[in-house]
DNA sequence: GAATCTTTCCAAAACGTTTTGGAAAATTAT
DNA sequence: ATAATTTTCCAAAACGTTTTGGAAAGATTC
């Protein structure tokens, strides 16, 4: 049986430490610690020496002690099954660079068929492996916002559910945004719009479906026509094939998040038309991949950076107690315009 | 100040559920461990209490008593930028996946600016976070392998790198299957093979470049045409592009991986080319929206849990001091013939 | 009934840090 | 020179588990 690493090389710890300097561990611990009871010269002796050491505070030992694990939590809600979402990739990709920056880990996970998503913010939160989450594809009555609001865990989220209880949230505001990109529909000659959507109760949805029909009502169109997905490309593509084979299909399809509009566009193609110029397709989130679809994406580009940081930035905040309830972020999404809606 | 979670509630210790039962916590404990020196009347007592208290281990308490963090580490490469790359994703959800099923925990990140890579696996080792690491896109030279392998670190890895240094990892072996993608691009009359590849010392990069100009051997046809990209999918249009422009442009296209594919495509279209006719185009990996592009994408698509799965079990067995020093799962990728060459 | 084994339990010692509440030494004020 | 103050340091007590090395009680054997 080969000795694992922490058999073999014990890591030095701040004892080590203090015994080469002849101080004692309080010394040492509050020196590095930046307290200011502690003379200069010992302080910068201390900061040498264990840089020099590779003395790293053990990580379990601090969190037992100042009951915080520097390390929030990220849980891929089960009804996405994988988080395979090119959304929860970018996201996280935010989050993460957010968090490093301020010494923060990110622990993720997808709730498993065996443990329930709740039990895994449970066990998460009462082993205290985490001090906080985010959320992400909030919905309209959102179990998560009631239970961990109940429970008093600190949270933010990316959209806020309609159940009234106040959170930190990220907030997308696209109403203009998405006039502006109906009128260009309009303008390149569009006029049979249909709203390509996703589960009713998400948040996402909901926006984004009020924003369609807010644009159609404000230029006087007639209303769309409205399709309920999984918001999956796959989805997507039948839900869309579907509908153009029916009697008098749309030409412009109006998509709730770019992952659908792929989908969109596979069954556009494979019902002969020429995207762009038979039929407009739009898409919702900004991806990168989206800029080389065939033929590249319309999309409305939510400001990912922004929106990971105000995240962080206030759930971080109520971490330290700073009450910040009801704080709500606001971004506004820039509107792409590709060659899927005629260019 | 509001008051913080930890501050106002106080979750249930084994202390509160000893003293309930009237019993030590040390009965407590090696009850809900399973231990055989409790009386299965207690220990069903016991059980039947904590998980009514809604008892949870504390885990800094047991990673500092037990010395290990029942969590692995996954860090994204530095040269890629943003973890967005939708491969990434789809791996660590295997990971996931795989990981919760043994009450393990994923920690990620990437590596920022500001603390290079190499000082993130050094925090996250010495002080304790995680007890072993996942790398994956493995290079001919690899730091990592040789820093995790001098300091004892335990580590699996999705390909080897050509150091000499056994670990535990996955290969993928498509030299097969590579001949067959090939001879069905002939039979389909492509002839002109171009390989648009990803950086040199990359293990993806050689092993499937090596497939290729093997098959090319096989086959008698003379040796194809070789770009190199970063593996991106702007960056592999770009180059693309560029490719289509020359005096005698390939007419099939084998990219390192799907998304070096989407760019291709991208660029094709752009050169008023019909993909599956004028040229083909196939990718590896097996993405998931790779059914979606336009025209649907021919990929060798990888066993994507088979792969986790193997590099888990792998690591845990290592974790728990089982010696499979040198141990390598093969994985064969399966041939998805779709519309971009042709069908 | 005493001696031996099993079964069932527990007190106390770790694990490595942070924090509390002083104490000694150095400095300044009286 | 003494008192008051500041500076600099430290011993000891947490934090909540797991594990070690028994001890008490019950069952079995002589």
């Amino acid at each position: 049986m080969s000795k694992t690493f922490w058999e073999t090389c014990m890591p030095t710890t701040i004892h080590d430490v203090a015994k080469k300097l002849n101080l004692s561990i309080t010394t040492v611990s509050r020196a590095l610690d930046g307290y200011d009871d502690v003379a200069d010269s010992t302080r910068k002796l201390v900061i040498v020496t264990a840089q020099k050491m590779g003395y790293a505070p053990n990580r379990a030992a601090r969190q037992l002690r100042r009951q915080k694990a520097d390390t929030i939590g990220f849980i891929i809600p089960s009804i996405s099954k994988h988080f395979n979402e090119p959304f929860f990739t970018e996201f996280m990709s935010g989050l993460g660079d957010e968090l490093s920056k301020r010494n923060f880990d990110l622990l993720v996970s997808n709730a498993t068929e065996d443990e329930g998503e709740r039990s895994l913010y449970h066990r998460w939160v009462n082993s205290h492996k985490v001090d906080g989450f985010i959320l992400n594809r909030a919905r309209r009555h959102d179990w998560r916002v009631a239970y961990l609001s109940e429970w008093g865990i600190p949270f933010a989220g990316l959209g806020r559910s309609h159940d009234g209880i106040p959170y930190p949230s990220v907030r997308i505001e696209a109403a203009d945004v998405y006039l502006n990109l109906v009128q260009h529909l309009i303008d390149r000659g569009f006029s049979r719009l249909a709203f390509i959507g996703g589960p009713a109760d998400l948040i996402n949805q909901i926006d984004r479906l009020k924003w369609f029909k807010g644009a159609l009502k404000k230029l006087k169109l007639e209303p769309g026509n409205l399709i309920t997905t999984d918001m999956s490309s796959t989805g997507a593509y039948e839900a869309v094939c579907a509908l153009l084979s029916s009697p008098t299909p749309p030409d412009a399809l109006l998509c709730v998040n770019d992952q659908t509009a792929y989908g969109a566009l596979h069954a556009a193609h494979e019902h002969g038309l020429t995207v762009g110029r038979d039929i407009a397709i739009a898409g919702f989130d900004g991806l990168r991949d989206s800029s080389h679809t065939e033929p590249p994406l319309t999309t409305l580009a939510v400001p990912m950076p922004e929106i990971a940081q105000a995240l962080v930035h206030m759930l971080l905040k109520k971490l330290n107690g700073e009450a910040s309830e009801a704080e709500e972020v606001v971004v506004l999404p820039e509107l792409c315009i590709r060659a899927s809606t005629g260019g």
